[in-house]
DNA sequence: GTTGTGTTTGCGAGATTACGCAAATACAGG
DNA sequence: CCTGTATTTGCGTAATCTCGCAAACACAAC
């Protein structure tokens, strides 16, 4: 099985994993799965204020998952890389696997929510 | 193009990638690409405490991230889906292609950090 | 039961992050 | 230059996260 990675790149997998590892900013992430947006049309799809937005975006682009273009008053912003929502679609179809499984554990075996149920059985 | 959510699922994800958005529990995911570990041995190769790993281990076991399988003594730790490590070798390839890329842009224009070198021209 | 190894938990201090507000900046159009 | 719209920044507080320490728990072997 070929390695995500074995070097030292964890610090820097670790920082873009936190960046889309708030809700707001998962939200603008799936504002600018099709096409760029300005700061406020990010905002309103996101449901936050302008500022909170645009701080949001500027550690986005600090750490190189968005892209800021000026174009007269607007600053438009796009996803740096469009594998970024390969990625996406791949963890949310095994997350909604993962979740189907456990609602189909959870009718099976009806009340039990302690340590050993966490556990997976030898 | 296929979209990555259009649900409410961005409070799920952004909680995923939460999850892995820290350097430790990056290390954490790497030690665990291609076999279960125990915990002792997950502390040793991310270079952490034991209780620390546990701690970490306990966060990404509740959020879905791994699963926890007891064995005599020891707790073996192993991936929940093998598409988290085909996610995160996507989206590593992107950062270090956009590495790349900034590498030689710096090489070409050298001495320019304000926020107009910043935003991408029109 | 006692010992030893492996793992988890509770707790508190310290560090980091989030967000609202007010002010500043950028720019197009009169 | 002045006004209005779009966006960013600084700052203070509140909320959250991290991690070490000590203690608790689980279990195999004696």
């Amino acid at each position: 099985m070929k390695r995500a990675m074995t070097d030292g790149s964890c610090e820097m997998m670790g920082s873009f994993f936190a960046t889309f590892g708030h809700t707001t900013r998962m939200r603008i992430f799936c504002a600018l799965q099709n096409e760029p947006r300005t700061v406020t049309e990010i905002a309103t799809e996101a449901g936050v204020s302008i500022t909170n937005a645009s701080q949001h975006l500027r550690l986005m682009r600090d750490r190189g998952a968005v892209i800021a273009v000026k174009r007269a008053q607007n600053v438009y912003y796009h996803l740096a890389d469009q594998r970024f929502v390969e990625a996406a679609i791949l963890i949310r179809e095994a997350l909604l696997d993962r979740l189907l499984f456990e609602t189909r554990q959870a009718s099976l075996r009806p009340q039990r929510r302690r340590l050993t149920s966490v556990l997976q059985p030898v």
